[in-house]
RNA sequence: GCGGGAAUAGCUCAGUGGUAGAGCACAACCUUGCCAAGGUUGGGGCCGCGGGUUCGAAUCCCGUUUCCCGCUCCA
């Protein structure tokens, strides 16, 4: 048996990532709470390192424009909760409440406002559903139920909240034969309310962020008036974002809470074109150059109709895809690249009634920058780093490992004796004290060397550094490499030099 | 949200109405001589949760929650 594939191999990745602190269920202790994770100890590391590895390729060191000069990007950290006049103008709100209905029999759904009824106008009340202005299979059924020649002049037309609440279980849905069977309309907003305040009453409602974007829309004028950049340039930010999903789903793929890095790329209308063309060619590179593997990774553009409501105005969005066990053969979401064209700009411009225009001093033109957003999901890259760096080797003792990439790997190093006596774990120790104020370092001198290697494996730690007997007489140790199990002897007083040379990728 | 399946130790699972179990993992001690070695001892369980049937429920019934699979949804 290789590398299982499919939800198999899902299970297995999930398995070893709890079983050795990777990621736990939320409130595991009171059942899990659905759609929420916790990061364990190796998983807040590896999410951290996949952060700053983001922070520093985006903000610290940005990529070389067409022009070869460093392009210019800033940070920033927005507050979670921002005035709901923010979302109203971004179309968060409105975008995706309309009250849905489903129909438990035919699994149909339906916007409840478009759905009316035919009331018999005498006798006992009953009700036919329909979607506005089709009324003719209400009829229809209306004619079978009530055993009768039936027109539409004997039937009051209502909308379906009219319908009373006792009234419900009477109702046939317009795809359904038998009564009953069309739930209670619900709310379908996915984003999370809360109360600003001590009261909770609809005036103090407020929204948790569905995402890290309009933080740094809303912060556009204050970097433009304060850090002397000048389009085209970016604002980039890390945070988390939450999204009442209906189903979360495999593994946290799809979370309630989660993490995004968000680069906003403001340019001129007229180069728009270019720099999107640019950031879809960046961040598909980025990923590889990571240690993503470039069969797992593809590019693929929206379909029209697939658009969110601002991009609709841009030359699309493209999406970075990563073939997850569970979509295997096909692909997933890991970061989509969107044309907002001036969509978000314009909305709180409007609503606000700030100035958001730029006036391009070597042009002399004014005009409202359009958007480019490379956003990735930084906990789906986690997940995405969890799948590519898990493999099976059937010839070791213990076969699992997690092949991250050095640059990633949660812990760099583990510092072992090779059996507990004669001054080795003494010598291990100070070694251990040296390498931990470079890298992440473990010291472990507990059971046998072989359970230790194999710890590492399963922690993804590419190196280790054994201080055996021999170690005693010439002040050498052992290297073992994570990805060869191979070993070699080294200098005691090289191993921190090594480390340096040996942990990029 | 709908349909199907599952839930017993950290993990994998056994236990079909009568005292809650195994292997692995974990911890301590002993042993150790390079790939999950051995020994001794130990910690761990509201048998997912709530209700019902029964003298007695991990076991049967109902509800519920969570997870998995397939739909649906995914600004």
């Amino acid at each position: 048996m290789a590398r299982p594939s499919g939800s198999q191999l899902m299970e297995k990745i999930a398995a070893l990532a709890k079983r050795r602190g990777f990621v736990y269920p939320a409130s595991e202790i009171y059942g899990g709470f659905n759609g929420f994770w916790d990061y364990g100890p190796l998983g807040v590391q590896l999410k951290n390192n996949l952060r700053d590895a983001w922070w520093h390729d985006m903000v610290e060191c940005p990529p070389l424009g067409p022009d070869g000069h460093p392009l210019q990007i800033v940070g920033l950290d927005s507050a979670i909760v921002q005035n709901p006049k923010a979302w109203e103008a971004s179309g968060h709100v409105a975008g995706f409440s309309d009250p849905m209905v489903d129909c438990r029999e035919s699994k149909s759904r339906y916007r409840a406002d478009h759905l009316r009824v035919l009331r018999p106008s005498s006798g006992a009340p009953q009700y036919f559903a329909f979607v506005e202005g089709e009324p003719g299979r209400a009829l229809e059924r209306a004619k079978k139920v009530l055993r009768r020649k039936v027109a539409l002049e004997d039937f009051e037309q209502l909308s379906l909240a009219e319908v009373p609440e006792e009234g419900r279980s009477l109702v046939y849905g317009p795809d359904a034969t038998e009564p009953g069977s069309l739930t209670a309309p619900r709310e379908f907003n996915l984003m999370f309310r809360t109360f600003v305040g001590a009261a909770s009453g609809d005036e103090n409602l407020a929204y948790l962020r569905p995402e890290t974007a309009q933080g740094i829309f809303l912060d556009y004028r204050n970097v433009l008036d304060t850090v002397r950049v000048k389009v085209p340039f970016g604002i980039a930010q890390v945070g988390k974002a939450f999204r009442n999903e209906v189903t979360p789903r495999n593994y946290f793929f799809r979370s309630r809470e989660f993490e995004q890095m968000e680069m906003e790329w403001f340019c001129a209308p007229s180069q728009a074109r270019e720099w999107f063309d640019f950031w879809v060619e960046q961040r598909l590179e980025w990923w590889k150059g990571l240690g993503i593997s470039a069969d797992n990774l593809r590019l693929r553009r929206h379909d029209q109709d697939e658009l969110a409501h601002y991009a609709k105005s841009g030359a699309g969005t493209f999406d970075v895809e990563y073939r997850y066990p569970f979509t295997d053969p096909g692909f997933g979401e890991l970061e989509g690249i969107a044309h907002r064209g001036s969509f978000d700009l314009e909305q709180h411009q409007k609503a606000s009634g700030a100035r958001l225009e730029y006036f391009d001093p070597e042009t002399q033109e004014r005009f409202l920058p359009h958007v480019i957003e490379p956003a990735s999901g930084l906990t789906r890259g986690v997940l995405t780093l969890l799948c590519e760096a898990y493999d099976v080797d059937e010839s070791r003792p213990s076969p699992e490992i997690m092949r991250f990439p050095k640059r990633l790997a949660p812990i760099k190093a583990g510092i072992f004796p090779l059996v507990a006596k004669e001054g080795m774990p003494e010598m291990a120790e100070k070694l251990y004290l040296e390498v931990r104020r470079r890298c992440v370092a473990q010291f472990d001198a507990k059971q046998s060397i072989g359970k230790r290697y194999a710890r590492m494996d399963e922690a993804g730690t590419p190196f280790c550094f054994t201080v055996d007997g021999q170690s005693l007489a010439d002040h050498t140790c052992t290297i073992r490499g994570r990805d060869s199990g191979l070993q070699e002897r080294i200098a005691l007083d090289s191993v921190v030099r090594f480390l340096a040379e040996n942990l990029g990728d």
